[in-house]
Order: structure tokens, then sequence, then C-alpha cells
DNA sequence: AGCACGCCGACT
DNA sequence: GTCGGCGTGCTC
């Protein structure tokens, strides 16, 4: 009998701490999957270790050890750790956020899809002993033959169907011992019947690409090199020296390489991009995966049938054994970080990954996030420039129409008549309607951004001036007028449009706060000959729905986009010559110290979408605040002056990226406990600050109720993020919540502070 | 997170 | 008399 080991197990609880098993073998390498009693029942841990008993009453004995080698390759458990600690989670809860979903639940139903495949047995009866075996058999016979025919085994369906084969034909074979059924792993490919890429197009680098690349691929022989940060303009041709990289990575050395985009630039565009290079050796893992399909690609990657990964934020953890590169395009994207825990950054767990992999690491974007921006200055990143579009073609125009002038006047120039009219402004101003007006003359496509989706952001009552809100939020209600319904944009509880107002009766209701499905009515109104698409979360409902739409536009079946910002990242239509942003404003107001950055983010981004190829592009964004730098900088393609301004705005008080944050949450269904909550936590830490740490608060959210919970929250603010980790790893360890219904929520580097 | 153990109201 | 509410505490 094997001698008996302990294994120390994490498990995907939330719990700071590890369990001791015994295990009757040799030690699991740390990693491994392990099926292991837990209370009534049973759970899915990982090998961290080898355990010790001191102090424990009963050790229970492992169940099952699930795989011979760890699923979880060396290199990933130590960043997995190096999170647990970083984001004050727990190593278990890391671990199966690193991994798909049927590694870690027991309860899941077999991920893998099975064919049945008849396969021949040897060994082959020779012609006498056919004799024998098939005298009373002929179609036994037929069928062994079949077989023989075949270089591999045949799929059971296919012989039933196909040859026409009676099942007990088979089942005959098999009691003869000639052949046997056996269950073939299938993996799903989520490309099927999409059509397969063209071959890459043929052109050559512009020099600033050539340079750029040329840089890149010198890294790859440095024994550590620094992340580069590509600044690129839009259109300046960042994906093609990507590929470059990825060719040398992974064509001429047999490496890995990762490549990560947000979830909404996942478009059919970049991903056949990268196919037409590199092929079937490239994992693109979409959200639209089913899990299964998922699982099937990471299978693939890790053993080593692709080697290039594409994906959205935790296509990081692609099971590569050798990654050479890591490339995070527009890598200010807010969508980098993890909104549930593990709270992380993709972005910086590239940069990171990258480091302990030897892997050259690429962070690109238009419009850096100042935290990039900044490590160029400090000199921690290495800076590599695109200032022109690829195609030669010159940036667009950015033409800014102030909304608070009136109706009838031409824009921004000129006086401005006193006082200004009353009522909303128009959707469209005249500027705007004699530009699309010329673009469906020309037969030119055009875009029209507005960053906010339904029909109406708000609905009031026209008497009384009650707002209609969430029960469950303190937000208001978005009216969508299609599905005559209003919606919670943050629980997404839902319920019938009203007739009257339910406080006090009235029928007249007042639909404020503009959005995309009402821009698309007054569009539609407006140019009754265009044709028309709305890109949004609500029109993009079915697995491939972006797609489709985005074809149609492709293929010139669509004369107006018209969308949220999904619209704004990645896309490449030569025939689109005019974006207009029906408010600049949206977002420009939050109270959030990133709400000029993401404004300047999104009206550059968007611009770029203009005039890509030989036509002139033009921009018109309507504004009430034309003068705003975000806006100013946006209309002079000003990146470095609009991040010289914003980090000046962010040294007093002090914001990151000059300091290092972190948001506690803490929260209730009942609002006492929720500030009670909040308030014990800032006692608990007030005598363990100084040095370093500073706490701001506690005061409500910004948003104070969502999802039912009342919301309190404080800021740990700190120069260095060793002594701010500890601080909040005390926290979560040894601090007691209130009684009750409370938690809290640790916040590194938080992207929105809503 | 779950899930069992543990003390107080409306039912067969 | 019991079923069951969810408060508290523990999980190798």
């Amino acid at each position: 009998v094997a001698p008996a080991v302990l294994v120390e197990v994490a498990l995907p609880l939330p719990l700071f701490r590890t369990f001791t098993y015994r295990h009757d073998g040799s030690l699991p390498s740390p990693g491994t999957r392990v099926l292991v009693p837990f209370r009534t029942g049973k759970r899915i841990g990982w090998v961290v270790g080898r355990g010790d008993a001191a102090g424990l009453d009963e050790v229970r004995p492992v169940l099952e050890v699930l795989e011979g080698e760890p699923s979880v390759p060396p290199c990933l458990l130590e960043l997995a750790d190096w999170m647990a600690g970083y984001y004050v989670t727990p190593l278990g809860v890391v671990l199966r956020s690193l991994l798909p979903a049927p590694l870690s639940d027991a309860s899941r139903a077999p991920p893998v899809r099975t064919r049945k495949v008849v396969r021949l047995l040897p060994p082959v009866p020779d012609l006498a002993r056919r004799e024998v075996l098939f005298a009373r058999a002929p179609r036994q016979r037929e069928c062994l033959e079949r077989l023989e025919a075949v270089e591999e085994g045949r799929e059971l369906r296919v012989l039933l169907e196909e040859d026409r084969f009676a099942r007990s034909v088979v089942s005959g074979l098999e009691e003869k011992g000639l052949v046997e059924v056996v269950e073939v792993e299938l993996l799903r490919d989520p490309f099927q019947g999409r059509g397969a890429p063209g071959p890459p197009p043929r052109f050559s680098l512009t020099p600033a690409q050539s340079g750029a690349t040329a840089a890149l691929l010198s890294a790859l022989d440095e024994e550590a090199s620094l992340p580069f940060l590509l600044h690129g303009v839009t259109g300046s041709g960042k994906t093609q020296v990507y590929i470059e990289l990825l060719r040398e990575v992974v064509e001429a050395r047999g490496r890995g390489a990762i490549v990560l985009v947000p979830e909404i630039a996942l478009t059919p565009q970049t991903v056949r991009r990268f196919r037409a290079w590199f092929g079937d050796g490239v994992a693109v893992l979409h959200s639209a995966l089913s899990e299964g399909e998922r699982y099937d690609e990471w299978r693939r990657l890790r053993s080593g049938e692709k080697r290039i990964a594409v994906g959205a934020r935790s296509a990081l953890f692609a099971p590569l054994e050798d990654v050479g590169a890591i490339v995070v395009d527009e890598e200010h994207d807010g969508s980098y970080k993890q909104s549930e825990a593990p709270r992380y950054h993709a972005r910086d767990l590239a940069v990171l990954r990258a480091r302990r992999e030897g892997a050259v690491c690429v962070l690109g974007s238009a419009t850096p996030s100042l935290e990039s921006w900044r490590n160029t200055a400090l000199g921690k990143f290495r800076l590599l420039s695109l200032p022109e579009r690829a195609t030669g073609a010159p940036l667009p125009s950015v033409e800014v129409v102030d909304l608070r002038a009136p109706r009838t006047g031409t824009g921004a120039d000129g006086p401005r008549p006193l006082p200004a009219p009353s009522g909303p402004p128009p959707v469209l101003s005249p500027r705007l309607v004699e530009a699309v007006e010329e673009r469906l003359r020309r037969e030119e496509q055009a875009i029209l951004l507005l960053n906010r989706r339904g029909y109406a952001s708000f609905v009031q009552c026209r008497a009384c001036g009650e707002v209609l809100q969430c029960p469950h939020c303190s937000v208001s209600l978005t009216y969508h007028r299609r599905r005559s319904r209003l919606l919670c944009h943050h629980c997404r509880h839902e319920e019938g449009a009203p007739e009257r107002c339910p406080r006090c009766g009235e029928v007249e209701l007042a639909y404020r706060g503009l959005g995309t499905e009402q821009v698309e009515r007054v569009v539609a109104e407006r140019f009754p000959t265009a044709r028309i698409a709305r890109m949004d979360v609500d029109t993009t409902g079915g697995k491939w729905a972006h797609a489709e739409i985005l074809g149609r536009v492709e293929r010139r079946e669509v004369d107006l986009l018209l969308g949220t910002q999904m619209i704004a990242k990645g896309l490449d239509f030569p025939g689109v010559t005019l974006v207009g942003v029906i408010n600049a404003d949206v977002g420009l107001h939050l109270p959030d110290f990133r709400a000029s950055e993401r404004t300047f983010q999104l009206l550059s981004q968007v611009a770029g979408r203009a005039g890509r190829e030989r036509r002139k592009g033009e921009v018109i964004v309507q504004t009430r605040v034309p003068e705003h730098y975000s806006i100013q900088a946006a209309l002079r393609h000003d990146f470095p002056g609009f991040a010289r301004r914003e980090l000046a705005e962010r040294e007093e008080p002090r914001y990151p990226p000059h300091v290092r944050l972190a948001n506690v949450v803490v929260s209730s269904p009942d609002p006492e406990l929720a500030a009670a909550g909040a308030e014990g936590a800032a006692r608990w830490l007030r005598p363990r600050l100084g040095g370093d740490v500073e706490m701001v608060g506690p005061a409500p959210c910004p948003i104070e109720r969502l999802h039912r919970r009342w919301r309190w929250h404080l800021f740990l603010r700190a120069s260095s993020a060793g002594a701010l980790g500890r601080v909040l790893a005390e926290l979560v360890r040894m601090h007691r919540l209130p009684p009750g219904d409370v938690r809290l929520v640790v916040d590194r580097d938080p992207v929105a502070l809503l």
C-alpha cells in the first residue's frame, strides 16, 4: 500500500485559508485538480503544496486526483498566487477564474462532446477464418470490409445511416471481437460554417510600422525587455505591427502568443485579420462561445495544437507554456478590468506575465491610459509612435457644434444670442443634417454615435415631477419604446411602461434624456430614404447579430450606422466619411475622476472611424460644453496635450496615476447596516493608516443603492502598492463586520467608482 | 459561498 | 404538539 501524504488544497470558496487532506500516493504537483470531500458534499480544488495536520481532529482523504499533469501550468499558478495577494482574493477563487468553468465545478455536466467511432481490432482475420466467421453473416463481412477500406475508424452514425448497416451487424462484429465502438472526444469548432478567411492582403509596411516592428523584434533577443507602449493614431496600422511580431514569435520561433482586445472590438473584422495570417493556429476566445466551445479552444492551447490566443480579458490566462509575445490592443479600455472577484486588470497582468515568462509585451492605443503614458515618462515603458495613418489618409477634420446655440444657428461661430431658447436641443443640428445629406447624395456612409441606449433615459411626470426609479437601485429607469418597457440598466429589472404617473395619476409624461432608440426614430423621419442600422446591446441579442449588422455595413447595404460606444472601436469601413457625435456630454459629468479621460477616448476613437482610406473624413461633435479640454483636445487630435492637462488635474486632489487607489465598498440590504459597516471598517482602519496610506471617506457610493443593496465606500490612497496591499490584506482577514447581511468588497486600481 | 444547527410563530 | 423562518458559525 502506498504511503499517505498530506496535501494542502485551495478551494474555490471565499475563504482565506486552505484545507488539509491526505492522499495515498505521492504528492501531486502543485496546480493539480483534486476532488475532495467538503462538509456533506464534494468539491474540486487545487493542490498547492504539502499539508500539515497539526491541530486537526480529522483529516479526510482526497477522493480523486483528477489529472495526471496539472491543468494550471506552473507559470500560471505563480501568476494566480500573485493575483491572490494583490487583489486580496482567495487563491481558489483566482484559480477558478483562470480556468474554463467546467474544470472547477463538480456539478457541471460533462462538457466534452463525443461521437461513437467503430474501429477494427487486431488481429485481422485471414481468409479461411473469415469463411467460418461470416458463413451465415454476409452483412457482417461487408461491414468489416467497409471498415478495412477506411484508414481510421468510421463514425457509427455514418456506418448506420450512409452505409445502411443495421446496428445489430455492428454488434455482431463486436461480439466476435473484430471491432470496438469507442467514444472519441469531439472538439467543437466555433467557426464551423462561417467560411474560411481569405489570403492575407499584400502590402508593405510604412516606415513607422517598420521601425516599431524592428524595435519589438530586437526586444525578443533581450534578456528582460521593458513593456512597449505603441501609441498609434487611429488607422495607423497597429494590428499589422502585432501581426509582424506574431509571425516572428510563432512562425519563426515556435513560441506562443496572446492578443487581448476589448470584448466589443472582437469583431469579425479583427478575427478575420488574424485568421487570414495564422489560419487555424488561432484560438479565438469570445463571449459568444458556448462553455463547451471555450473549453475546447482552451484544450487546443493546452495541448499545443494552437499557439495563438486572441480574446478578451481572460484570454490572458491562455494555458501556453512558452509565451513569446503578449499584445494588449486598446490598452486604455476599461473592459480589461474585471468587475467581480478577482477584480484584476488584464493590462497590468499582461505586463506581469510577460515579464515573468520572458515575453515581449506591447500595449497599443491611439489614446493610451494615463497610467501607461506616465510609465513611458518614468522610463518604465518604452514608447513607440505611429503618428500617421497607414493609408496616408489625413486624420479627419473635427468640428464642434454648440448645442446651446439657437436651433437655426450655424454652430459655434459668431455671437450667440442671449437668452438661449428653452426646451431640449435638437437631436440633429442643421450642420449635422447637412453633412448627412451630403453623404447620402454621394453614396458614402456615416456613423452616428450616442453613448446612451434606449429611447429616453428617464420618464418624468409633467404634473408632479416624479421620476420613475428602479425598485432595486437608486437610478432612474430607461424607457425602451419598441418594447414599451422601462428597464434598469444596472440590475436589469424591467416593468411595463406606465400610462400615468404612479404617484399623482397624471397622464402627461415626459420622456427625457435622449437615447439611441429615439435617435433612430428621428433620423428615420429626417432621412426617409436612408438605410439605417442601429447597433447597441439591445440590437445585438443573438450570437452573431453583431456580425450580421457589421456585414451589412461592410457590403454597403447601410447608409447610416447608429449606435453606442460599441461602434467606436476597431471598425474599418472605407465607405465611412462622416462621424457625427449626437451628444458628446453623455458621461462627461459623472462623479468619477476618469470622466474626462473617457470622453476624450470615446471622441478620439469614434472620430478615427471616418475617412480611413482615400476620401477625407469629417467629424461633427455636438456638445453643450465646446470649451471643455476633453473636447478641445479631441478636436485637435492632441493626445499629449490632453494627457498633460489631465495629469495636472489629478494632482490635487491626488488621483491615479499619481497615487495607487483602492475602493472599499460595504453593502447591505439595510441602509443602517451598510453605513454602520462602513464606519466600522473606517474605525478599524484609522489606527493602521499613517506613513504612506491615507483614507478618504466613508461616504455613500455615487449610486447608493444597487441590486437591492445600500452601498457605502471609502478610498485608500497610497504612493506605493506595497503598504496599501498590507493594510487591505489585514482588513479583509482580521476585521469583523457587524452581524447580519453585510458584505465588504475591495477593488484595487478601480476603473469605475459608481 | 453553502449548509447545518438552533431557537420562536401559524398550522395539521 | 410540529413545520419552518433565517440568524450564526464552520468547513480539512
